[in-house]
DNA sequence: ATAAGTGCAAATCGTTTGCACACTT
DNA sequence: AAGTGTGCAAACGATTTGCACTTAT
């Protein structure tokens, strides 16, 4: 269940100089123990579970200290904001890439060799940018629904 | 420049019994003439050059109007909300290719020789999907931003 | 002790909605 | 004439910010 361990967060966070708050360790807390994203009020309601009352402002502020120290992948699932996730990884560049069937929505991840890394590597000397991490998605119609 | 015609979306718009209103005309004509993702209130302050104005409210409901008949790409660029784009290629392998700053949301649309094509071309025969569609992003935070 | 961090409420941003009025058909 | 579509302002949900107060160092 448990990505990234809490300690080596708070021990992070304590050597970066950042005070260890009530509120940064039950955030984390939290997001050590999903799996899954979780928005800002899913964090908050959970908090609520537990007796302990954050407010969301703070809530915001410690994904956000999160999110700067590369602790923290966020996405935006169409509607209802913003969700979050711990994530370890510090290997630079995420990718992530997939192949969806534009009829029936079936999703495959693409593992293997990334093709994309030269093309990022150009790019960042070629823009100026400082590139993070990068999306590549195939749609298509899949074999079975290729059939109907 | 332009994709897709003002005039085969007007026709479309008055086959399905819509009305045939100024707001919708001006929306649909910056929508032709601008081949980037548009958010709403792009829309608004480009009418605002020509001398016209239109609510947003109903910029919004001309979006979702064109939505609904398929003729616009939506999508979600992490900053400054949705932004949308006229769209009607219904079949050839379209391909979208964005450098996005991860921090002010600022888009660039990658030109050139599309590096992935051959990519999906073995995707295909590999899958067995029947591409029709892919979009390569790359987030990073742009020059400005990295100033800061 | 003192600066960093918090809670709260107000502010903001993008989007939606209710309603009276205007315009296409 | 009838009813669709509009503008406006208020409502909304997610996020941010200002400010006085609390707490970790």
């Amino acid at each position: 269940m448990t990505f990234v361990k809490p300690d080596d967060i708070i021990q992070l966070i304590q050597e970066r100089g950042y005070r260890l708050t009530t509120a940064r360790k039950k955030v984390i807390g939290i997001l050590a123990n999903h799996s899954e994203f979780l928005g800002a009020y899913d964090i908050h309601h959970l908090l609520e579970q537990e007796n302990t009352r954050i407010g969301v402002a703070s809530i915001y502020r410690v994904l956000d200290l999160l999110k700067s120290l590369g602790l923290l992948k966020s996405e935006e699932f169409g509607v209802g904001g913003e969700k979050y996730r711990l994530d370890n990884e510090h290997s630079h560049h995420h990718h992530s890439h997939q192949l969806i069937c534009s009829q029936c929505g079936h999703t495959e991840e693409l593992l293997g060799e990334c093709p994309i890394s030269h093309i990022a590597d150009k790019l960042e000397r070629d823009s100026g940018y400082q590139i993070e991490e990068h999306w590549l998605r195939f749609f298509g119609v899949c074999p079975l629904c290729r059939e109907q």
